[in-house]
Parts: C-alpha cells; sequence; structure tokens
DNA sequence: GTGAAAGCGCTAACAC
DNA sequence: GTGTTAGCGCTTTCAC
C-alpha cells in the first residue's frame, strides 16, 4: 500500500510537503503541489484514514445505533425511513456512519462509552431505545454528542429530534370525536416509550377538551405488536360493547385491531371506527384503508443528522426538535349514528 | 483519555506487558495480569481500534455499499431485510458495519478502491448495483474481498449470493402454464439487472416446456417501479385483449399492474391472473391478495455476511451461493376457462 | 515473565 | 516554501 513517504521519495520532497499539499494548504508551491499530485495520482494513492484519525482525533464517522434491527420492523417501515434521512444527511456532510451491531447480550460485555471510544466516533445517533434501556443513562451521563430519536432528552451534549406526539394524538382523538364519537378506547405501546406516554396525554387532552372524562378501562397496551394489539382489541370491545371508536398508537397495532374487529363480526367502520399513528405503506392497503397520523419519518433521520454534524460543528448546542405531524383521513373513520 | 500508557505507569509495568495482558497472552503472569485488568477497568480503558488497525493492519470493519438507500425503496422491504441479515451475521463475527454513503455524483470523485481503502475496510458487501455501474468493473479487478448480492460474478476476491432466479420465475409461469393459460405476459424489470435477465429466461424455459413459442411482443419492462409497470401493464393489456394472464418481475410491478387491470375495467382475477416476485409484505394486503415467488431477503444478508467472513477468515475461496425460493399460492391467480 | 525500541501512516509544531 | 522531528496509541520483534 503506498503511503505518502513513498510519495515523498518519488517527488523527492519531505512527507510534511507531500501532506501539506495533498490538504490543500496554501503554503506549498504551486509547481511542488502539482508535482505531488501528479505522483499521487500516478502511484494510486489513497490517504489512511486510520492514521489520519489517530493523530488528527476526529474520524469523521457518526456511530448509529439501533436497538431494533429486526425483521419485525419489517412492515413497519419506520427505521428504514429513517435510516435513509440520516444517511443521506451524513453523506452530504461527509461523514461515514459506523454500525453499532448491539444486541442485548453484548450490551452487558460493553459499555455504551466503551463502544463509541473503541471506534472512536465523533457523535451517536440513537434509534428504537426504550427508556428502561441501561444505554440510555450512559448516555446522558456520557461526553459524546449524541442525538437521540423519540426520546425527549437534552443534555450538555444530548440533543433530539421527535414528531409532536401530543399534538398528533390529540388531532386523532379530536378526529373521532368530531364524528360524534363519544366512547373512544385507546391501544397504546408500552410504558417503557416515551411516545406512548405522550400520545396518552394527547388522548386525555382531547377528551377533556370535549368535556369527556379520562376512563382507564378504555386503555389497554399492545406492545406495539400486531398480535397483543389484536388481543388488546378483543379483550376491550368485548368488556365495552357500547365503543364506538378506537385510537391506535401504531399503525401496526391498527391492523391487527381491524383483525380483531373483522373477526368479531363488527362491519368497520360502521360499528367501529380506527385511527392509526404513522401512516406506514401498509395503512393505504388494507381495507379499509386506514385513517391515521403521519410521521415523516425521513425528516426525522435527516434532522436528527443534521442536529448532530452542527453540535459536532459547535454551530449549536443540543437542543430539541420537534416535528410536525398530520391528519391523514382514509376510510376506516366515519360518523357516530349512536344516540 | 486513558491508554496503555498511562495503566502502565499506574501498573508499574511497560505498555508491552499491558498490551500482553490486555490481549490474552498466555506469557503474563497471572497476577500482574490481574493488577493490570484492575487498574484498566479502575481508569474506566477503553482500547483505541484506530491505532490497532493501523499496526495490524486489520479494521475488524466490513463496508456496505447499498446504491439504492432510498425512499423508493421503502414499499419494498428488500434492502432493509437484507441488512437485518447482514447485521445479525457481522455482529455475530465481532465485525463492525461501516455505511459507504455513495451517491452517484460522488462515485465519479472517488473510485471504488479509494473508498475501501480509506477506510481500510477488511471487506465489502455490495448490493442494489447495476450490472452497468462503473463500480462494478473495479470490484471484479479489485483485490478487496467482496460479496455481491444478486449479481453472478465469481473471481479470485470476489463470491456472491443471489436466489434461484431463472427457477423462480419458471416456477411462476408454470404455475401459469398449469392453470391453463397460454397466452401469458411479462412485465420485467429493466436490462441493466442480472435478475431480469434470469428471470426473463425462466420464462421462456416454461413457456417452451409446455410447447408454447416465445412471444417478445408479450414482454415488457417496467423499470421495477410501480409507475411504470403500470404503464407497462395498459400498453400489453390494450395490444393484447387475448392475454389471460401475466407474470411480473416484483410485486411492487404487480401493484401497479393490479392497479392498471383494475382500471382498465378487468375483474380480478378472472379477467387476468398475476403473479409476482419477490414476496413483499403488500403482497398479502393487496385485493386480490398478490401470488408470487418468496425470496428470503433476510437469508440472502445473512449469507452473504457469513460468505464475506469466511473468506476474510481464509475459511473458503470466494463462490456462488444460490438460494432456493418458494411459490406462494395466494388469490391473484386462477384457472383459465378460455377456449 | 518482562521491557526497550521500532514502527504502522499520518499531522503539526518549530526551525531554517 | 520546505524539512526535521516528535508523537498519536497500539503491537511486536528481540533481548534479557
Amino acid at each position: 500500500m503506498v503511503t505518502i513517504k513513498d510519495i515523498a521519495k518519488e517527488a523527492k520532497v519531505s512527507v510534511t510537503t507531500v501532506s501539506r499539499a495533498l490538504n490543500g494548504y496554501s503554503d506549498v508551491n504551486e509547481e511542488t503541489r502539482k508535482r505531488i499530485m501528479e505522483v499521487a495520482k500516478r502511484l494510486n494513492y489513497s490517504p489512511n484514514t486510520l492514521a489520519r484519525s489517530l493523530v488528527m482525533k476526529k474520524s469523521k464517522t457518526i456511530g448509529l445505533l439501533v436497538s431494533n434491527l429486526t425483521r419485525e420492523g419489517t412492515k413497519d417501515n419506520f427505521t428504514y425511513e429513517v435510516l435513509c434521512g440520516i444517511n443521506d444527511a451524513v453523506s452530504r456532510f461527509e461523514y461515514d456512519l459506523i454500525f453499532f451491531s448491539t444486541t442485548s447480550s453484548k450490551q452487558s460485555e460493553k459499555t455504551y462509552t466503551q463502544l463509541c471510544r473503541e471506534r472512536r466516533v465523533e457523535g451517536v445517533i440513537i434509534m428504537g431505545i426504550k427508556t428502561n434501556d441501561p444505554y440510555l443513562q450512559e448516555v446522558v451521563e456520557s461526553d459524546i454528542p449524541c442525538v437521540l430519536i423519540d426520546i425527549p432528552i437534552v443534555s450538555k451534549t444530548v440533543g433530539n429530534v421527535t414528531t409532536d406526539n401530543l399534538l398528533g394524538a390529540k388531532e386523532a382523538v379530536k378526529h373521532l370525536l368530531k364524528l360524534n364519537h363519544r366512547t373512544i378506547g385507546m391501544i397504546n405501546g408500552h410504558n417503557e416509550a416515551f411516545v406512548s406516554q405522550e400520545r396518552l396525554k394527547g388522548y386525555k387532552e382531547a377528551l377533556a377538551e370535549f368535556g369527556i372524562s379520562y376512563n382507564e378501562d378504555l386503555v389497554e397496551n399492545g406492545q406495539f405488536t400486531e398480535e397483543d394489539a389484536y388481543k388488546a382489541a378483543v379483550r376491550l370491545l368485548s368488556k365495552h360493547p357500547e365503543m364506538t371508536a378506537l385510537f391506535c398508537a401504531s399503525d401496526i397495532m391498527a391492523l391487527g385491531v381491524i383483525q380483531a374487529a373483522k373477526d368479531l363480526g363488527k362491519n368497520l367502520p360502521v360499528d367501529l371506527s380506527i385511527v392509526g399513528y404513522d401512516d406506514i405503506i401498509l395503512s393505504s392497503y388494507v381495507t379499509p384503508s386506514l385513517t391515521t397520523i403521519r410521521q415523516n419519518k425521513y425528516l426525522l433521520g435527516e434532522e436528527a443528522a443534521k442536529l448532530l454534524i452542527d453540535m459536532l460543528d459547535g454551530k449549536t448546542k443540543p437542543y430539541s426538535k420537534v416535528l410536525d405531524t398530520e391528519l391523514v383521513i382514509r376510510n376506516s373513520t366515519t360518523a357516530c349514528l349512536d344516540q
């Protein structure tokens, strides 16, 4: 492998000059620069970023920690789309992305800080992590710049990007309320997700605005999975036949709910209106097509990467960026005719 | 940042001994080792892989070149699932994955070899690349170990993993032939994909087996997109009203074909049987649900990573691995009643 | 069993 | 404008 030493020898200059010429410093004679460039090209030289990073203490890499890069994420295109956004932004700024392959078993062996320091990443983007993940505590205490996706923590080194989950959920439920529904259930995710907490708040606020008191009996957790949501829906609908609408904290869960309702002999959407959350591809393909709250997942990733890079460049202190959501009305919701 | 030098000082030994102790060499006194380990832990030491890689000339990283990590890939969960497989396998073998963020504009500035050498990756996995991509030629000539996904090239340093596209397509078309269809069209991808060439061969072979001569007028390219496939289907179905079945080289395209057929007033599947390829999630959700050829995308990624790592470990020479496909029969195909 | 010393490929004072 | 030198953090002969 050819090094700057080889170039130096060939061009009859010192390695310093080669380094300076290659890095575009101004204090190099135009002629020598040209000669050096020519030699570098002829020898097919590639700089060794490992060596450079070692001395500069800058690796130009961003770590990516995805705790749910699993086949379950396939239906839900969430992770993938966020990834696209991150990748596009990161590449625009000449950083490379290193994928930390972390399984829960490995987490116990290696701490978050170790993971990052070993690879000398300059910053980290984290997604899909639960609020009770042991890494999270470390992230906050660590001095490694980091941007969290969907976890509203801000510290000296930690920023985050998320969508407005409270408002999104509120809008979803208000949509149902405006359609005259008065007994509205909710299938939430799980308690270890900030988004679930926020979406529950939104649900409550919407009800309150319409003078309806909150009944915790109408809310169940579906663990963000189709199967659990199916079961939760069956329980909820059996126990509360008066329920005319259900708000689900994710489209995947709404899929399970739709199936449950069908299996219970419900005629959708007349017997039951359903609103999802996310706007995944499948939403427009299920029958009935799903009314939902759209999150711009690509933008979520892009903004996360941009925020992190701005932090790394010292252009900004960490902060919390909240993106808008949008109600998408399809065929799974209709006016309530009861009473 | 604490280094082995700090540990050496603290433990009152030389850096050599620290290095040996930390790396589990046998020729270190048990007591010294224990002391060193204890100090390392107390100082919260993390090894610097950059420095290690520099001297060892092994980076324990695998490059990932994905040329279509775009939002268009969202519908099609292909890239995502392959990625999951790669990630799982790679993490099992203690490698990390580095994502080369390559846009076509960047490709012209930096050659494939440069990209790899700069980061000193030990090997590369490439997917989504077209057969006319300028990088491909380089890949073959380069001495960097590489595994291609869905491109059947083998060289001294290049292996590949793919599914049996010829057989898959053949099975798809034979399924239609057995249902008594005799005028079967095909919407293929584009000529710059090996899989398209193979699937076309499979289509031809199936027809030949049933004594039907190939008519190129019944085949159009749909560029692997829903929109182009829609247009191609409209053209094909208008020009050939006698056509009773269509084989599509991807499910995404089949989605477009279904829409086209509906828009032309066709009653599916009675008026037109459709077979797709891939078995994406949407396939079971569209109406009618799609008969298709299933590819195990996760396995594709997993096998690619395993092959590459085996090559890196010198356990095997590069070779071509072909995975099986499976016909999944749903509601978009039915017996032909014509004649 | 342990240490001194060289070197991986690069950048950056500092001198000239 | 260019070269000398030191050093980034680590591994690895080689000698003791």
